[in-house]
DNA sequence: CTGGATCCTTAGGGATACTG
DNA sequence: CAGTATCCCTAAGGATCCAG
């Protein structure tokens, strides 16, 4: 109803800081983007997520893992104890992460081209 | 032509991954991106910059602002040096972040919608 | 297989003060 | 105003080994 003649300036640049930092919170840190691509992917058990994953270590992603579903972006179930049974795997909310990976994906996917271009 | 009947697996995984973590190696961090978000919006002035990002140092910012130029994202311009004026700006490079930016400010609100109603 | 425990290194970043 | 310079501290993460 009311009209703002203003462009947006600083209370939405503050605004858009604060959930943005948010989101950041949750998902930044090197590993845990990762983590929902592979679960995400279908990845379920441990060491499969952790193959599918270059470079990570069991510990960091033992620790990633716990966050997330601490966060509910991760669901853990353990399906037997014999030879102990874990499995991994996406909920409703990690799939919600899903718009976010792909601007990352084209994002950076446009980045690589350029600075393989560039420089060096 | 040829029928894939699989669907997106290991290697549809790790390249999102690859792409996706150059991305993150560009703008993860906790101020990049909220230092982007400040300059896109119009602040130029290394101070008002400062003053727009809560509790963010000047050690910290120039740091950032340094990688961000180095990674052009940002524009750095001197105009004079009797007081020293600089202003930093977006470039055509900063603004495709937008998409980014926009995708964790979705997801960073519903996220915090949700923490707000459940737990605490 | 699924992790936990331990040790250690480094980068990120806060606080404060100072320079051109 | 636009940064630098220190100092210091903590958390992230690598390496390795170990336990259930």
């Amino acid at each position: 109803m009311a009209k703002k003649t203003k462009a947006p300036t600083e209370k939405d640049c503050l605004a858009m800081m604060l959930s943005v930092r948010d989101a950041l919170d949750v998902i930044s840190g090197k590993w845990k983007i990762l983590i929902l691509i592979s679960v995400i992917y279908g990845n379920k058990r441990f060491r499969e997520i952790e193959r599918s994953i270059p470079n990570i270590s069991s510990k960091v992603l033992a620790k990633e893992l716990k966050d997330l579903e601490d966060r509910q972006l991760i669901k853990r179930t353990v399906y037997d104890d014999s030879p102990v049974l874990v499995e991994y795997t996406a909920t409703d909310y990690s799939n919600s992460v899903s718009e976010v990976i792909i601007a990352l994906y084209n994002w950076g996917q446009n980045h690589r081209m350029k600075i393989m271009g560039k420089r060096r």
